[in-house]
DNA sequence: TTGTAGACTACTGTCGACG
DNA sequence: CCGTCGACAGTAGTCTACA
């Protein structure tokens, strides 16, 4: 059974890696909490979908890239 | 500014109709109330993720179906 | 720089009822 | 068949602090 937590906070560090930012930088971009940003990644939480597309913004990336598995 | 409940709840309702489904008949495919469909597609709710997972599933979408606007 | 913990408020998701 | 209301429990998301 696939989780989707862990799913999407895997794409999002992989995505924030790839673009050299931090969790404290992508945070800010993203008008969220660091620590909640740290959760995510770590698949522990249930994000809603304007978390998503915060993030996604952040991130210059479209929603789907998060949902391609 | 793009709303992406809105957006999203017009995606829910589109595909759904196109399978001539119910949203009582959803809400039970999904595992989800049928009140809650209501608003979901009225742009009212920040849905989570897994309850997009829940919807996708129950409508056999892959979900990145649900975010190509 | 990141993970985790705890305490907090606002909101998600449930449910019964009515039009 | 669908929209809305109101009450409710659980959780999203914030924030401070420590390793």
């Amino acid at each position: 059974m696939m989780d989707i937590k862990v799913a999407y906070g895997e794409k999002v560090k992989a995505i924030r890696k790839s673009q050299n930012v931090s969790q404290e930088k992508l945070a800010e971009l993203a008008e969220l909490d660091r620590t909640y940003i740290s959760d995510i990644e770590n698949g522990k939480r249930n994000v809603s979908i304007e978390t998503v597309f915060k993030i996604a913004k952040a991130l210059d990336k479209p929603m789907v890239s998060f949902f391609e598995f």
